[in-house]
DNA sequence: GTCTATAGCCGGATAGAC
DNA sequence: GTCTATCCGGCTATAGAC
């Protein structure tokens, strides 16, 4: 699997992304015509990733996002009950988004290798880059209940890594040097590495799958065992 | 070197840190009394650290922190221009501290190696943990000038992981599967994930010395080349 | 050096016209 | 559905007493 195929089976265009996250939160909406409140969400969301990249999600003001929006105040509270609750809005549906799709690929492929779950990360975080560097920036503004909630799909992510890790412990694919738990954690900055500073790689010309390649590199030595050590090498 | 005596060569006292803080900035602040001032920024500088790590600093509303550190509002215009300021104050120090703190110990120590270099910034990381946590959230929100400013320690990091790594590659210690700089840029957020997650590995009963650990073994594998790698497992 | 009191502004949120 | 106009509270920052 590359990015280039994951894409194909599981990129959705911008309406579809909206179009889910409207049904998603339906009720919370005073707008009823689908077709509206969806590109206006796509509007208010994006322009809210834009702002708070610069600033932060508490520096940006309303005012800006109605501008940077084309609506007007009175139009942006059509659309959210309060600024604190946009906010949960982008964490709630990130976590249902990427939940889903985690599942959806390991179910699809039978794909329970730890390159597999790696590559569905990166290439998820890639598509829905400004979401993920959102959600990472600003989760300390939630109450605890929400950030609960906001982190299941982090846990589903280190339960996954964990599982494969310790079946191929088992099998003595890997080495036990570094206890399961430990590998997992030392991934997931691996993983954020590269939505938090993506322009970076971009601008060293590094491409999302040689990326996944160095991490694969890196973990897949962490892990292993003394007899495998030269295969890799030669590979 | 482990963590202890890194501690007894180079953890300042509480009263030390602040002191060199107040001289950097000695100018900028209307209390010329040291004595009073000392004492005084340290009580400002942890209470926006306690306050910004629930909220953020934009969230923190300087009415919060003149309760929280026991001044009044005017009296906190002693040692502050502006908010903004405060900020700036927390990102400019650190730079320098920890700008200082490397060359020390890379000059005194000789210690010219990837380990060294590595447990020194995790090692830093501890002592100062509420700064790095702070210096990491609040990037964001400086200026361009100013960023480039912060950013420095940052760079000097990367660079000398960056050198240690290559001349073990031109002495083939080092594998050169993957690039210096790319092994440079995947340790860095290994090393941030010590202060910012640093209550989780707390809480699993990890100590900082095995976190050092397993970044190394993390770290020294994905650089070993063939041979040298059934050595790294006996050892 | 530190306090209280207050100026002045800006941001979130709402009412009501269209 | 969307806009304009406006309210009101809380914030930063300052003036001036002690």
């Amino acid at each position: 699997m590359d990015y280039q195929s994951f894409c194909q089976q599981y990129q959705p265009s911008k309406k579809e992304l909206f179009t889910q996250f409207y049904h998603f939160f339906k009720d919370k909406f005073s707008v009823k015509n689908e077709r509206i409140a969806v590109e206006k969400l796509a509007t208010i969301i994006e322009a809210t990733f834009k702002l708070s990249a610069n600033q932060s999600f508490a520096n940006m003001s309303l005012r800006q996002l109605s501008k940077e929006s084309g609506l007007s105040m009175g139009g942006l509270y059509a659309y959210i009950q309060n600024k604190q609750q946009l906010s949960l809005f982008i964490h709630e549906f990130l976590s249902y988004f990427v939940i889903k799709t985690i599942n959806q690929v390991t179910n699809n492929k039978g794909c329970n290798n730890l390159e597999c779950i790696i590559k569905t990360h990166i290439y998820l975080s890639e598509l829905l880059q400004p979401w993920f560097f959102f959600a990472f920036m600003e989760s300390k503004n939630l109450s605890r209940d929400e950030i609960k909630a906001a982190i299941q799909s982090d846990l589903l992510m280190e339960s996954k890594l964990i599982e494969v890790i310790k079946c191929g412990q088992q099998e003595e694919i890997y080495s036990t040097i570094l206890k399961a738990e430990t590998v997992a954690s030392l991934t997931k900055p691996l993983l954020s590495e590269w939505y938090l500073k993506r322009w970076k790689y971009k601008k060293r010309g590094m491409s999302i799958d040689q990326y996944c390649l160095a991490v694969m590199i890196f973990i897949e030595r962490g892990l292993s065992s003394p007899h495998s050590l030269t295969e890799l090498e030669q590979s």
